[in-house]
DNA sequence: CTAGGCAATGTTTACGTAAACATCCACTGG
DNA sequence: CCAGTGGATGTTTACGTAAACATTGCCTAG
């Protein structure tokens, strides 16, 4: 800088200013201090500006294994929406989602060059860990249950199963069942919740509940159960790759897909139009989620507001393909 | 830090020996003076450490829209290796793959708080950005082609698609159609010339090449072509989105897999194994793809050594499934 | 014609850390 | 008993930047 300075025949200060763009500097001399700045490949040390501005203009993302689809486009629409506020995105990956591995990540944290921290992550892993969180280190928690202590950003994990629902008691079946997700997810268990919650309201009789653990394979497993159940028409499957999985044992089976049964999935991942037949899904808008959490943890990191527990649910949206139609009324 | 010395009773150097481990204090100071840490909260502040060394131990990772599964895979792994190694991953999303995008994270990046880079991209649209980049940050390309000026980590594509091509051929077939990746990209370049070269070699006529978009949805436009050659008995899709949508065009057309064409994928997506019927296809290493990078990239740091054009191949494998099986003799 | 004001620019300083160098002290060997 | 040695710890300084304050000089109103 000083060089540069030199070179423009100006103060430092002055090529502070032009650096970064503040008023009171005559035209002529920004022009002079940006053409010593390009002379020189003059580039300003970010570690020494975030040690005067006492922010480093980054955000961590803690998440484990990008795994889903979800979290992989969320992570996008993160980074993206970050950099477009000017701040760039620390990964921090968690090997295995055990309560020791997230309390490490978080207190790694500390040492670590970022303001504030996006989780995407199951609530449930962070209770414990909370103690570690260094002070002052706004939280913004993606994908994961509301929790009265933290401000979370989610897709209507509801609003998408009944809509689901719905949609297949709207074509004429009876009942509807789910294919729902692993236990200890609290998305699955609220997509589950609001499957009972929708068929109850409708006056219908959930039928018992099939348990996968979001895989295609365990997808695929269900199916050939389901494949047996000669009462079933229509199958809300908690995610598209529960879905695949299940078409093909469906397939296997003989059971024609929507002739059979119907089947909606989830998620709306890129390859589910292509699914055999295209697949009936909720649509999820993660790159709102992604962008509500950016604008979310920095609009807590300006006002130091303390409001914990807000949450912002994203609105999702049926999409209609090929693996729904009314059910066959032979009896 | 000043903190922690006085309540220790010792100096702030001592603090920052212990802070970094190093030799030369006593286990009674070491434990004072992390019992002061403990009760202070202290941190260490990474801008001032980055400041102080010159360093900061982060690494960028320049990718465009997080689109295909080997680029996540291949993050995923070099985040964790990274973090091995005592890096952190800093993410600088290109929105748009112009040559203007890329400059500008190019640029972007001289004032990233990153000691190197590691680019996963196609490596044309980093010819023109070359210039910009600035010195002193090494740069290590995946998924990419080799240029004799980058050192390059990449699946040994070649190498994938001759095992698919021989493979279809040692089951029987005549030829093997290939159904390719877009122009613009090297790694489907290279696979369709290793398809070609694969065929000539074993005496085979290559049969006119199918171009795809990468999607779902471009293969099963080519199935919807493939299925009118009587011909075609094998094909060779260039990754497994566009072998999915290569199935359901297969599907409708009444063209049985295997039983009247067998088809070969590439990536091993999770979701092949459920496909209909699961998916023959070309297992990469993306974790190690990502290792490889990380270690490639922290060595020529260390070195600071110039060496350009080294390129890595990562060895793929076949993985097979049920979408490939002799064909029927009734000619 | 001059005091006052304001825009443009310069000077000083502190941010938190770790390298380099300085000091202290206990112990050893002659 | 003392010089020498080496390990433990303390002191000084610089890393590159931007905030706070200081200075300069020009313009305008009275």
């Amino acid at each position: 800088m000083a060089d540069v300075a030199q070179l423009a025949g100006v103060s430092s200060q002055t090529v502070s200013r032009v650096s970064n763009g503040f008023p009171g500097v005559t035209e002529d001399t920004r022009a002079q201090v940006l053409a010593a700045m390009r002379e020189l490949g003059y580039r300003p040390n970010s570690a020494a500006r975030a040690l005067r501005r006492g922010e480093f203009r980054t955000l961590g993302v803690i998440t484990f294994s990008l795994s889903t689809m979800g979290n992989i486009r969320t992570l996008e629409a993160i980074a993206t929406s970050a950099a477009e506020h000017g701040y760039a995105v620390t990964l921090l990956p968690v090997a295995v989602p055990t309560q020791d591995e997230v309390n490490g990540a978080f207190s790694r944290l500390g040492e670590l060059a970022v303001d504030a921290v996006i989780v995407i992550m199951e609530i449930h892993l962070l209770d414990a860990a909370t103690v570690s969180l260094p002070p002052g280190v706004q939280v913004v928690v993606a994908d994961s249950d509301a929790g009265d202590r933290y401000t979370v950003v989610d897709t209507d994990q509801a609003g998408g199963a009944r809509d689901a629902v719905r949609h297949l008691l709207d074509l004429g079946h009876d009942t509807v069942w789910h294919l729902a997700g692993p236990e200890g997810s609290f998305a699955a268990q609220r997509r589950a919740n609001a499957w009972r919650g929708t068929l109850t309201e409708a006056g219908r009789t959930p039928p018992p509940l099939v348990r996968g653990d979001w895989s295609a394979e365990s997808g695929y497993r269900a199916g050939l159960l389901l494949a047996d159940e000669p009462e079933c028409t229509a199958v809300f499957a908690a995610n598209d790759q529960m879905a695949l999985g299940l078409l093909r044992a469906l397939h296997e089976r003989g059971r024609r897909v929507p002739g059979d049964i119907s089947v909606v999935g989830f998620d709306d991942i890129p390859e589910s139009a292509s699914f055999l037949p295209p697949l009936t899904t909720i649509h999820q808008d993660f790159a709102e989620v992604g962008r509500l959490c950016v604008e979310g943890v920095l609009s807590k990191m300006r006002r130091d507001g303390v409001e914990h527990g807000t949450t912002t649910l994203v609105p999702t949206r049926l999409v209609r393909r090929a693996s729904t139609a009314a059910p066959r009324r032979e009896r």
